[in-house]
DNA sequence: TCAAAGCATAGACTATACTCTATGCTTGTA
DNA sequence: TACAAGCATAGAGTATAGTCTATGCTTTGA
């Protein structure tokens, strides 16, 4: 598909994409049977991927750690074992994110708390 | 005390901390028996305020939130009722943000089972 | 007492992640 | 076939959150 049906699917604007995609997260492929364009074709499977980048930027995560993580995890060179390795080190992270997600929520329970005793 | 004392005692850079007193976030006052400067004091119950403004930036709240509800916990205009509303959304949206990253978690774990399937 | 360290304000600079504009070529449709 | 819509690259502009520099006054300690 082009780009502006990627752009559709996936509910990223075209601008973004090419921003992703110079910044490298993923990359399209020009059809080379046709000679008399440069138009790139991106592949099905880039919907599911960008859905994901999607996600862990909406988690925090920046860009370059999500070029590094797919790189790995998209690697061809990698071993299955090192693939995995990249994959738990970020569930790990992920893991120590939500504790401090409910640090922060015992911090506002507390403080309703205080309100409740007029200590606010 | 003082800005530097601030500093040392919250790990936050003097920097930092005026760019934060002037986005509004907190405020120190200028000790008014002492007239050949204008040093501002800060409070003893700053620590725990800057902690907070630590850990939800951590979490990827913006400055902006985090002003919106420091302004609203410690508005002394506002009705107890209001102010726990205002924590209350802020505990709900730490909820569906836990969600989110549980959602992540489980697309990379799905991830790993794609690898050790030979998939990727 | 005087120099270093600390305080204050103001403004310039940086990084990240877009977002938009300009320009030019290609494709598809009335 | 003409022209709007789509594609591409390049580069400028924006917002957030710092981070750093300049300047000048004040305090403190050898």
């Amino acid at each position: 598909m082009l780009i502006s049906e990627l752009s559709k699917r996936t509910g990223v604007s075209v601008h973004t994409l090419r921003y992703y995609e110079n910044y490298g997260l993923f990359k399209g492929e020009n059809n080379k049977t046709v000679k008399t364009n440069n138009y790139k074709q991106y592949d099905e499977s880039l919907i599911e991927k960008i859905q994901l980048i999607k996600e862990a930027k909406e988690i925090g995560f920046t860009l370059s750690e999500i070029k590094d993580l797919l790189e790995d995890w998209f690697n061809h060179q990698l071993s299955e074992e090192k693939k995995i390795q990249a994959l738990e080190a970020k569930i790990i992270e992920i893991d120590s994110k939500i504790t401090q997600f409910k640090r922060v929520k015992k911090m506002l329970i507390e403080g309703i708390q205080d309100v409740k005793e007029g200590k606010c």
